[in-house]
DNA sequence: TCATGATAAATGCATATGCAATTGTTGTAA
DNA sequence: TTACAACAATTGCATATGCATTTATCATGA
C-alpha cells in the first residue's frame, strides 16, 4: 500500500522534505504549547512574538510580521492583546509617524525569564539521538532552505509587480 | 542588539532548532499554496488530505488526523468538503460502524497528477545548495526528530491518563 | 508644490480552527 | 448478559485567521 519508491506517480512522504518538516514543526509546537505555555496561558504565536522582540529589539509590525510567520493583520490584533497584558508595547517611531515599534516590557521579559530555560531544554529533546555535526549540518540546511524560499518569494513579487504594471498600461491612465 | 551566543537569558534564533523548522515549514507552505495549490481552489490542508491518502492508502478519519497533524473536527469537516467536491470518498469500514474509510477517488488522483511533479520540483527548490549527502542527513534527523515528539506525546498522555486515575480514585464511585 | 503612488497599520468580514460536548458504536469485566 | 469505559466521528460555539479594504502617513517626480 505505502507508494514504492521509484513510482513516479505518488510522493514517498517519509522522503518528502515538505512533508517532514511540516510534521516535525507541528508536533513540537502543540507539545511546547501544552508542556509550557498553556500554564501561563501563552499561545504559540504570543510566545514567539516575545521571542522575537527579545532576542532581535524592538521591531515594526511589518517586520515582526517577517520574522514571525505571522500575517500582518492577525499580528496587529496580537500586539494588541499582548499591549493589554502589559507584556509589551507600542512605542511610536521617531523616523515616522505611520509606523508603530514595538517593544518587550519587565513583565514580559520576566515571562521569558521563565519560558526560554525550557524551550532550551525543548531543543535537547527534539534533537535527541541525532549527532552534533549532523544538527549543525540540519540548522545550516535550514537556513539556506528559508534563504531558497526568500528569494523565490521575491522573484514571484517581481514578476505579480510587473504584471500589474502591464495592466495599468493597458487600462486608459485613470485619475481620481 | 542580536543575542550574543553565551547569553543565557536569550535565544539566539538564528541558531534555535524551532524557529528554523517553524520558518521554513511556513514558506514553503504559503509559497507551494501561491504557486500550484490556488489556481485548483485547494488548501494546503486539502492537499495534504490528498497526498496521505493517496501515498497511505485509504485511512480512518483518525488516522488521517495524525498523519496529516490536522486536528479531528477541523478534518471531518475537511473531508466532507473533499466529498462535496467529489475528491474523496467516505466508505464505511468492514470491521466497524463507528469508523468510516476516507478513499481518494479519480477526480482527486487526477489532481495529484498534476500537483506532484510540481511538489517534486518544489523539494528541489527548497533543497537547492545543500549537499546530497547533507540532505540526505537532514531527512534522517527530522524523521527522528518526529519520532522523540511522538514518544515524548505518548508519555505525556500517559502521565494525564494516571492522573485522570487518581482523581477518580479519589472522589467517589459514581453511576449513571 | 502637490498630485500620485507606495507604505504601515488597523479594520470589516467571511471562513477556518480547536476545544468541549454529544452521538453512536465497540470492547470488556463483573 | 449487561453496565460501563473506551473509542470514532460529528457538532456547538467561541475565537483565530487571512484576505480585501480603509485610514493615515510618507516619498516621488512632473
Amino acid at each position: 500500500m505505502a507508494a514504492p519508491v521509484n513510482d513516479k506517480s505518488h510522493l514517498d512522504l517519509e522522503r518528502y522534505l515538505p512533508y517532514l518538516i511540516h510534521r516535525v514543526g507541528t508536533a513540537i509546537a502543540e507539545a511546547f504549547t501544552a508542556d509550557a505555555l498553556a500554564a501561563q496561558r501563552l499561545s504559540i504565536a504570543m510566545w514567539r512574538v516575545l521571542v522575537v522582540l527579545d532576542s532581535n529589539g524592538a521591531q515594526r509590525q511589518i517586520d515582526l510580521a517577517r520574522l514571525t510567520s505571522i500575517d500582518v493583520s492577525t499580528l496587529s490584533r496580537l500586539i494588541s492583546r499582548l499591549v493589554r497584558l502589559g507584556l509589551v508595547a507600542r512605542i511610536r517611531s521617531k523616523t515616522s509617524n505611520r509606523e508603530v515599534m514595538v517593544g518587550i516590557k519587565a513583565k514580559g521579559r520576566a515571562l521569558l525569564d521563565r519560558l526560554i530555560p525550557r524551550a532550551r531544554s525543548y531543543e535537547v529533546l527534539v534533537g535527541a539521538g541525532v549527532p552534533a555535526a549532523d544538527l549543525a549540518r540540519v540548522k545550516t540546511a535550514l537556513r539556506r532552505m528559508y534563504a531558497n524560499m526568500a528569494a523565490h518569494d521575491a522573484k514571484q513579487a517581481g514578476r505579480k509587480r510587473a504584471m500589474k504594471a502591464r495592466a495599468a498600461a493597458r487600462s486608459p491612465a485613470r485619475h481620481r
